[in-house]
RNA sequence: GGAGAGGUGGCUGAGUGGUUGAAAGCGGCGGUCUUGAAAACCGUUGAGCGUUUACGCGUUCCGGGGGUUCGAAUCCCUCCCUCUCCGCCA
């Protein structure tokens, strides 16, 4: 969401901005709108004034006896009363049509994020770790793991269909040990509060964090008034909702495992072979408030921390700073983490963080006030997986796999596995 | 699922049609007192929008929306949310 005053005053650079995302200039639509509402308030404002006014007259003459002055004064304002109403009527049509076009905007990239129209022009900030070598040909997660018998496609699809998976044995057991793992280093090493939120929500935290009114179709919602989320982003970013928070307990940092649901609407025929791509997910969130002046730094803070957890797994992965055409609604710069999968011989998103600033701040009114000031402001979001668990369970089945079809146990996680160093098939 | 109660400023909480943007308390800010602090006392303290060089002026806001009325925090309708009791239950 926007300041319109800000659009008012920058109108050059908001129509640059949206350029650069790839999208038409708004300006003139918004501030033709703009100046609708504000003609027109005017004359409504100046009709209120004049009825308050006799409003007042007829409580005094009423309260001191004189009913001729009072009726006199009612028959004055009734002829304003038709203006009125049908003003009224007009700025609630105009402001909805303010609103409707407005959060339908999405946020404006920061200056430093590259033009480009897809996935292509994302730009490479630097490759961590050596892509490990293989003298047998890596097989990619599903063969992996269907092999050992602890990854099942088929019987999820039974009673769930395509895009969902049934892990179990040691891989059920890692996919719990990654999830442990990476919530003790984002509490414990990096000062993250753990929480565990709600996993449905109602669609005013949705609007809050911007997946609506845009982007219904990529959630799913139940038969009641509720949605699944499609990442801890929009719980924990929705703590910061209609709170004014002292500015010296911000930065607040965030972190919770859970779920995701994602309707994966726009996907058809896109990674439909192994646990990519699923309806439902496993996910460590990060979230961060912060004040404006925090943000950009907080963005470097994230992304490391996520990083770390790939360090310590010894998986090799890249940093790309997205481009205008990637990058989410509400971001106004967001660096993804890509891993090395060596089955499909590429680098696979396993993290995305973003800064939003004010974007959805505004959305969900959250602000802090700083001691002794006057007034609030709003503060900044920023959100990341940390990571996301699944990908990571595909990322180490490719990395650790052995010739014979076992898999090596990352040595970080056999404290959360009981101690076991190898997974080896599944005896039938 | 059945029956009730309630949503008021940063917080607690009065207010049931007419100078009420809203009592009181807490908190915040300023001051008096004090070597300093605390306590006490005095004063002050909402937000959005429009307009104005500025002081200011106007308007809206007591969960959201609609209605009644010359006038609504106060009456009516509706939606949302919170809570209590009973039942069921992880």
């Amino acid at each position: 969401m926007f300041d319109l005053k800000w659009i008012r005053e920058n109108s050059e650079a908001f129509d640059e901005g949206l350029k650069r995302r790839g999208l038409g200039p708004l300006s003139a639509e918004v501030l033709k709108i703009d100046e609708e509402r504000r003609s027109h308030l005017q004359a409504l404002q100046d009709a209120q004034a004049e009825r308050n006014n006799a409003s007042k007259e007829i409580g005094k003459a009423k309260a001191s006896g004189d009913e001729a002055a009072a009726n006199a004064a009612i028959e004055k304002v009734a002829k304003i009363k038709s203006f009125i109403q049908s003003g009224e009527d007009t700025e609630r049509e105009i402001n909805e049509r303010l609103t409707a076009l407005l959060s339908s905007i999405p946020n404006l990239p920061h200056d430093d994020v590259p033009i480009g129209e897809d996935e292509t022009q994302n730009e490479l900030m630097r490759q961590v770790g050596g892509v490990p070598s293989f003298d047998f040909e890596p097989k990619e997660h599903f063969e992996i793991g269907e092999a050992l018998g602890y990854l099942d496609f088929e019987t999820a699809a039974k009673m769930s269909g395509s895009r969902f998976v049934l892990l179990s044995g040691p891989l059920a057991r890692m996919e719990r040990a990654l999830a442990q793992f990476m919530l003790d280093l984002q509490t414990e090493t990096h000062g993250y509060t753990e929480v565990s939120p709600p996993i449905m929500v109602k669609k005013n935290a949705l609007y809050g964090t911007g997946q609506l009114p845009k982007f219904e179709e990529d959630l799913f919602k139940t038969t009641g008034d509720h949605y699944l989320i499609p990442t801890a982003e929009v719980p924990l970013t929705n703590i910061a909702a209609d709170c004014i928070i002292d500015d010296d307990y911000l930065p607040r940092r965030y972190v919770a495992y859970s779920p995701c649901f994602r309707s994966e609407a726009g996907s058809a025929g896109r990674d439909t072979r192994g646990m990519i791509r699923q309806h439902q997910f496993m996910k460590v969130e990060l979230v961060s408030i912060t004040r404006p002046d925090q943000s950009d730094e907080e963005l470097e803070r994230m992304t490391s921390c996520a990083e770390e957890v790939l360090n310590r797994l010894g998986l090799a992965y890249q940093v790309l700073k997205l481009c205008t055409g990637d990058m989410g609604f509400g971001a106004r710069r967001t660096f993804d983490i890509e891993v090395w999968l060596p089955g499909q011989d590429t680098y696979r998103e396993i993290s995305s963080c973003s800064v939003c600033g004010d974007f959805q701040a505004r959305r969900m009114n959250g602000r802090y006030r700083v001691e002794g000031e006057k007034g609030t402001h709003f503060v900044h979001t920023l959100n990341g997986s940390g990571l996301a668990v699944g990908r990571t369970l595909v990322a180490v089945l490719e990395n650790y796999q052995q010739a014979d079809g076992s898999v090596v146990v990352p040595e970080v996680l056999r404290p959360y596995m009981n101690g076991l160093e190898l997974i080896e098939p599944a005896k039938k």
